[in-house]
RNA sequence: GCGAGAGUAACUCAGCGGUAGAGUAUCACGUUGCCAACGUGAAGGUCGCGGGUUCAAAUCCCGUCUCUCGCUCCA
């Protein structure tokens, strides 16, 4: 990921935000805490309107998807059969002198391959790379007379046993003694930490005692639920493979670097939707989601050039996966992942089998065949997409003199649909302008002013992205007309003022 | 956790030993006939927090907290 390739537009972007009440620091009064954020009233409108256009791109166009609201706090052994336990609880040494950090068991199989290198190299007679010399000397040297008196016992070949023995107690010489050991990564000694454990799932007990017994876990994915429910659901709703659930809803995670803003938090709300498939066909599945979300995204106004995909390399999975897809959009931070599309095969639904003793099978009257359903999953980040749809609307440009910015949102995710003015206060013109946009409240979300002069007014709007302003001026009185004002081009036309209405369904649908 | 940077009004910042300032924004009244107009007025700050030096600290010293960025964690 590139880093700070402008940071100008990050930065503009995060103080029009907190300028207009769109998003900001939570608890700020109290200095805030690291990476969350709220969303002023502009921002929960347009995080609602991506929430909703997601709902209805899922469970209204799909007969064979419904919807589930699972909670955030599950049973502490769903998170064990997932995995989340082990993988979210890791160990990571550091080091001091270059601030690389590793995986505790990267570092441990980065010292094993270069530790069968050394002896290969001394067994051979070849030169030793200084690199593999990832221990210092002293300790290098035990191994090295151990293998020589093996050898002088046992002339010819050692046995594969023996080279696994002394690996592995190589292996553990290594997690005993890192002082000693040679950072990979700088190639100095002695500045390796010892390993650390790293906590990615939020913690928290359930019942007034604190105790081990009732340790509980707060969600870092939505999905978990709808594995769990997926019998219920299935049942209750009378649904056939294929099939899919969808939930949107926050999860938590304690990442180890949070930042660039609104994109990776500690909390944060996912929009998942868990497809469960035929054996063996999950693959036209994944091929199919992929198409429809990539279509989704450029529904609401994004620009193609701007998004990509990207294939998980096989060695880089996530542990549940077989093969997984990111879509990424170009952030003024780089390339970045909006949404997974992964094949998690029969890996969720088999592990909760087992660990739960329930039936996790479905029977399929076509096939005649019991099996457990294979998923595909669409995992969209919602903050994200809101942060991926303000970076694509930020637009500065010059109107006679002076400078102007507006987000040019696409209308069905802006904030406020449509702005209400009175050219001026006098006259009788705000009372009818206030008739005009109490007539559209309720339907949609507007917003009447009279502050300030009528261009302060229209530029006021065009921070938040309101696409039209219609303005009641004295014409208004004599002919019923008013002027409708575009957000992007300045643009204005006059329509009569009972046809407000008429014109935002035909912009963009009731909502 | 480690390294770097930053904390003065809602925002951007000036002040850098002598009792807190500007511009923008906000609000009120007037004015204003379509793109950040003008006039008058108002409101808004324990200068991140604690301690020290000093007659006197936003300013110097020490400590501390928070935020931002980086260290691949992933939606």
């Amino acid at each position: 990921m590139a880093k700070n390739k402008t940071p100008d537009l990050m930065s503009k972007l995060v103080a029009l935000c907190k300028r207009r009440g769109i998003v900001f620091q939570s608890s700020e009064i109290y200095g805030g805490v690291g990476s969350t954020f709220d969303y002023g009233p502009p921002g929960v409108e347009m995080k609602n309107n991506i929430a909703r256009l997601w709902w209805q791109d899922m469970t209204f166009r799909h007969e064979n998807i419904v919807g589930l609201d699972s909670a955030v706090i599950l049973h502490p052994r769903v998170w064990e059969t997932s995995g989340h336990v082990k993988k979210f609880h890791e160990e990571f040494i550091e080091c001091r002198n270059c601030k690389k950090r590793f995986k505790s068991e990267d570092l441990f199989s980065i010292a094993k391959e270069s530790f069968i290198r050394y002896i290969d190299a001394h067994l051979h007679k070849k030169p030793i790379q200084p690199k593999d010399m990832i221990i210092t000397g002293e300790f290098l040297n035990r191994y090295i007379n151990e293998l020589d008196n093996e050898l002088s016992q046992h002339p010819g070949e050692l046995s594969d046993s023996f080279i696994d023995n002394i690996v592995n107690t190589f292996v553990d010489t290594i997690v005993r003694n890192l002082k000693h050991v040679t950072c990979p990564n700088c190639n100095e000694t002695g500045f390796l930490t010892d390993p650390r454990n790293f906590q990615l799932m939020f913690k928290s007990n359930i019942g007034v005692v604190e105790d081990e017994s009732n340790l509980i876990f707060f969600r870092p994915e939505t999905a978990q639920g709808m594995y769990v429910d997926y019998r219920i659901v299935q049942e209750s709703s009378r649904l056939k493979v294929p099939f899919g659930i969808a939930q949107i809803g926050k999860a938590f995670r304690i990442e180890i670097t949070p930042g660039n803003f609104i994109f990776r938090t500690r909390e944060f709300e996912q929009m998942e939707m868990q497809f469960f498939v035929r054996p063996g066909e999950t693959s036209e599945w994944l091929q199919y989601w992929k198409e429809q979300r990539w279509n989704w995204y450029l529904s609401m106004g994004a620009s193609p050039d701007k998004l990509r995909w990207a294939q998980h390399p096989q060695d880089k999975l996530p542990h549940y996966a077989r093969e997984a897809w990111d879509v990424e959009y170009e952030f003024p931070f780089g390339w970045s992942e909006l949404e997974g599309v992964h094949d998690r095969g029969e890996y969720d639904l088999k592990a909760h089998q087992e660990a739960s003793g329930k039936d996790m099978t479905y029977f399929d009257d076509e096939q005649k065949a019991r099996y457990i359903p294979h998923i595909v999953e669409t995992s969209a980040g919602l903050n994200r997409t809101m942060l991926m749809l303000l970076c694509d609307a930020y637009r500065e440009d010059v109107q006679a003199g002076e400078s102007r910015v507006y987000l040019a949102l696409d209308p069905k995710v802006a904030p406020v649909k449509a702005a209400i003015f009175p050219l001026v206060k006098k006259d009788g013109l705000a009372e009818i302008a206030r008739a005009v946009a109490d007539d559209l409240r309720g339907r949609w979300p507007v917003f009447y002013d009279a502050q300030g002069s009528i261009g302060r007014r229209y530029r006021r709007q065009d921070e938040i992205g309101t696409p039209y302003a219609f303005t009641i001026d004295y014409q208004t009185k004599d002919d019923g007309t008013v002027t409708v004002r575009w957000r992007d081009t300045l643009e204005q036309e006059r329509i009569g003022k009972d046809r407000i209405g008429d014109f935002l369904i035909e912009k963009f649908g009731r909502l």
